[in-house]
RNA sequence: GGCCCCAUCGUCUAGUGGUUUAGGACACUGGGUUCUCAUCCCAGCAACCCCGGUUCAAAUCCGGGUGGGGUCACCA
């Protein structure tokens, strides 16, 4: 079906059930992308279709967190407030009347019940039944087909291997399949991307599109995002949702490069994209058809460049609100230069600048031979600086060691351990200068005997 | 198990029948720069799942096997 004449839309549509996760936000980024690259319109549709899982909260964490990355959409519906308009019901009522479902008012069935096993076909279809749950009359032998739009094949079942799939359940709310295909159609949608979980239940929602005489958009499947342990990324190794990433220290602009790359891949093999740019390269073609595992370690990797790439006011802003006010924020801006290269995420600013505002616990089993030497002659050298500033901290002291002889890393080594209690550190002499002369030389004096 | 999808270095991938001793990135290893660490630079390791076919020629096309993944709710 040709739609290259009418304007492109495609949707997000998340279910409201917690925070949202790192493959949701891939979905809604590829839609957006798919939208924005052809001038088109992105729509956000919350799926609340089953109010026994719905999150308090999470639907303004959904459109919170799309807001923040950028992914601002052109409309928005909720389902629960379309279905009080009978849009639903009115479908399963024309599918009941043209023969192609029927009611069921048995009791309804959990997979997870014990001793249930799914027949496809329901013995109520038969039965003369005018209330309770909509369910598709699945015909027999008949051949469902469709081209995926991002496996770019053809793709089809034989409808034997099809279940009786509830419609509309006792509650008159749709199930996704219904909601899915009568919103899809309402709100014009020409291409809807979902994950690849959806696959197997693509042909209900291809007889939805043919008994109820509409227009199906095109349909593409992303891949799924695989967990290094195996089996689909899950909860149980780690972080899963947004939230959680951003709560560890990750940078917005990172989570969105790195999920850019989960399933979709350039020509050239560029990897760093803002979203402006990411959108005027996106294209089909590069959608990925084999499941991407989740690299933890190059996600990481990409946020410290990230990190590395900001401009010092914008990531002291953005450590200081990661610690919440927690450091002070002129001090955060000093610090900033010195840790950005060493930082992989938000969160390591403190195991990397904590000493500066709280006085180390010094284990002087670290300290290398001379270590009392060093400290004696290093407090009369600072001490008897008046301008406190690199180039003379750096020239009085590099004087000192080639007058002394001393080993200039064994030196500086224990000058550092005096200072932050630490082997690994941010450059020793930039950190005493914002650390000042007083403490300084209070930190030292303190453990010269 | 039925149905369906997929298959290039450990991982993410480029590659769309000859230009390939298969390229890049992460990770890893070694070296250089450096007051530590990190950054940065250089080098190295490392892959076309298997078996058949088609073709003058196959990582690229076809078939089978194997492996991985998804799905089988009045959840999405």
């Amino acid at each position: 079906m040709d739609k290259g004449y009418k304007k492109l839309r495609t949707r997000f549509a998340p279910s409201p059930t917690g925070s949202i996760h790192i493959g949701s936000l891939r979905t809604a980024l590829f839609s957006y992308a798919l939208a924005k690259s052809a001038k088109g319109d992105f729509i956000l549709r919350i799926e609340d279709t089953d109010k026994k899982r719905e999150v308090e909260g999470s639907r303004e964490e959904i459109k919170n967190h799309l807001m923040d990355f950028g992914l601002v959409w052109d409309e928005f519906y909720i389902q629960s407030e379309r279905k009080e308009k009978g849009l639903y019901k009115k479908a399963a009522d024309e599918l009941v009347k043209k023969g192609f479902a029927f009611y069921c008012s048995c009791k309804a069935r959990n997979a997870k019940e014990e001793g249930y096993s799914k027949q496809l076909r329901d013995p109520c279809r038969e039965k003369d039944i005018t209330k309770g749950a909509v369910k598709l009359k699945v015909p027999e032998d008949q051949t469902v087909k469709y081209r995926d739009y991002v496996l770019d094949k053809e793709i089809e079942w034989n409808t034997k291997d099809v279940a009786d799939t509830t419609l509309l359940k006792s509650d008159g709310f749709p199930t996704y399949h219904l909601a899915v295909v009568v919103d899809d159609n309402a709100m014009k949608i020409t291409h809807a991307l979902r994950g690849y979980d959806w696959l197997p239940s693509t042909p209900i929602h291809l007889l939805l599109y043919k008994y109820l005489d509409i227009d199906r958009p095109e349909i593409g499947h992303l891949t799924d995002i695989l967990d290094p342990d195996g089996g689909k990324l899950s909860k149980r190794k780690g972080s899963v949702t947004v939230n959680e990433f951003l709560k560890q220290g990750y940078l917005r602009e990172a989570l969105l490069n790195f999920v850019m790359l989960l399933g979709w891949a350039p020509k050239d093999n560029r990897e760093f994209f803002t979203l402006e740019e990411f959108v005027s390269v996106f294209g089909k073609d590069g959608l990925q058809k084999s499941n991407p595992m989740f690299n933890r370690n190059k996600l990481l990797w990409m946020n410290s460049q990230y990190i590395k790439e900001s401009k010092n006011e914008n990531l002291k802003t953005k450590i200081y609100k990661f610690y919440d006010g927690k450091y002070e924020k002129d001090l955060v801006g000093k610090i900033t230069p010195l840790v950005k290269e060493r930082m992989k995420l938000l969160s390591d600013y403190e195991s990397l600048a904590g000493f500066f505002t709280e006085k180390p616990k010094v284990d002087k089993k670290l300290f290398g031979e001379n270590w009392q030497d060093h400290l004696k002659n290093a407090f009369v050298v600072l001490e008897s600086i008046d301008d406190w500033e690199l180039s003379k901290i750096n020239d009085c002291l590099m004087e000192l060691v080639q007058d002394k002889d001393y080993k200039t890393g064994k030196f500086f080594m224990d000058l550092r351990i005096a200072i932050t209690g630490n082997k690994v550190t941010p450059p020793i002499n930039e950190s005493l200068v914002i650390l000042g002369k007083e403490e300084t030389l209070e930190r030292l004096q303190s453990l010269i005997s």
